[in-house]
DNA sequence: GGCTTACGATACGAGACCGTCTCGTATTGG
DNA sequence: CCAATACGAGACGGTCTCGTATCGTAAGCC
């Protein structure tokens, strides 16, 4: 998934088992799923659970926050290229990819206690911001912008705005009442919702 | 502010200072904005930070968890009450609310720590959910169901997803990127869009 | 086989916090 | 004055985690 250590590949010796790299990192997933806050978290802990030893975990990551950087990350998965076919179609797909994620009962848990756990370390929040966010951010940017220069979208529409009405939504949902699962349709009748607006006859 | 006992009212002896009640929670208040986690508050910081005595909290509190319960109600304002104007305006006028409360700064920074922090321990979202989300949430829905029956909304439109679509754009701002504030007018500009849609020339 | 490094396990001292308890003092009612 | 209770301060034994170090063993390279 993902490797902590990338540069000088020591020869000398047994090499690092990536089965510990893998099992401290799916540790620390399970415990997060199961409620464990971020702030919970302890590297003992972790090393408990992956049934490894706490010095297998130092001898990786100096740190919890590096630790933790590198959970986040093993969660990414590439978000969807725009198709182009409509805007429309694109946030559709852009909303359902977050449902998706949502709904992946490993995130939904765990993007709560992640959201707000990270701004006490605001280092640990930066670095995800950047890293994550903001990538998915420009993406659905690129897509309104082009929707507003096709014409499927009001000229005089503020993106930031906009992408926040698409995204809000969907988030406060995931974030608020989890349980209350992300239903079928949901990406659909969101956006058809936002574009057509919400008062009768048009 | 908040009595966390109104039974049996002890008259031996030195009663309570209420002083020690509001010095105890406000000093929770404080670390919360300093970026302390719900997890990482301990009885014996709020203790220290307000200047009293561990017993002084354990005569008042069981435990964190309640502790936590009266903290979060002593944040708690009464919300507008719908002046019936219109639905638009009522509407403007409870995300004006929750602008208003998102920007106090005491609520910023903590009402993110809450939301999620408050999941690990369930019963402690569970009584803060009953007791003042779902209050917020009903008064929501009254104003949209008016909002129906008077014409200014669809009929076919599903309740639920109209108030994710209206509260939901403003949660998301106040949690994911607290510093860009909440800017004036935020809350006719939701309100406004959603009502209107994003597609052009109706 | 010999060298080197990683492994799981565990011991270690340091320190934070827990919840209870005990100080000596302060503040009420009777 | 006296009994009762609250106060701030902090001692207490207990648990938990920290980060480091040291076991004996395992797994690669030469």
């Amino acid at each position: 998934m993902t490797a902590p250590e990338s540069s000088a590949p020591r020869l000398r010796g047994r090499p690092r088992s990536p089965a510990a790299d893998a099992a401290i990192i799916e540790a620390a997933l399970r415990l997060l799923e199961e409620g464990a806050s971020v702030g919970g978290l302890s590297i003992e802990g972790i090393a408990r659970e992956a049934g490894v030893g706490k010095a297998t975990v130092y001898r990786r990551w100096p740190g919890k926050d590096a630790l933790m950087l590198d959970v986040l990350r093993s969660l990414e998965e590439p978000s969807p290229e725009p198709t182009g076919a409509s805007v429309r179609d694109d946030l559709v797909a852009i909303l359902e990819f977050m449902r998706r994620r949502g709904l992946a009962k490993r995130n939904s848990a765990l993007l709560r206690s992640v959201i707000t756990q990270m701004h006490a370390h605001k280092e640990l929040w930066r670095a995800y911001d950047e890293n994550v966010i903001a990538a998915r951010r420009a993406s659905l940017r690129a897509v309104l912008r082009r929707g507003r220069e096709s014409g499927e979208i009001r000229a005089d529409m503020d993106l930031e705005l906009l992408a926040d009405l698409f995204t809000g939504p969907m988030l406060a949902r995931a974030m608020l009442h989890e349980w209350k699962q992300l239903p079928e349709g949901l990406a659909e009748r969101i956006v058809d919702t936002v574009l057509e607006g919400v008062s009768p006859r048009r």
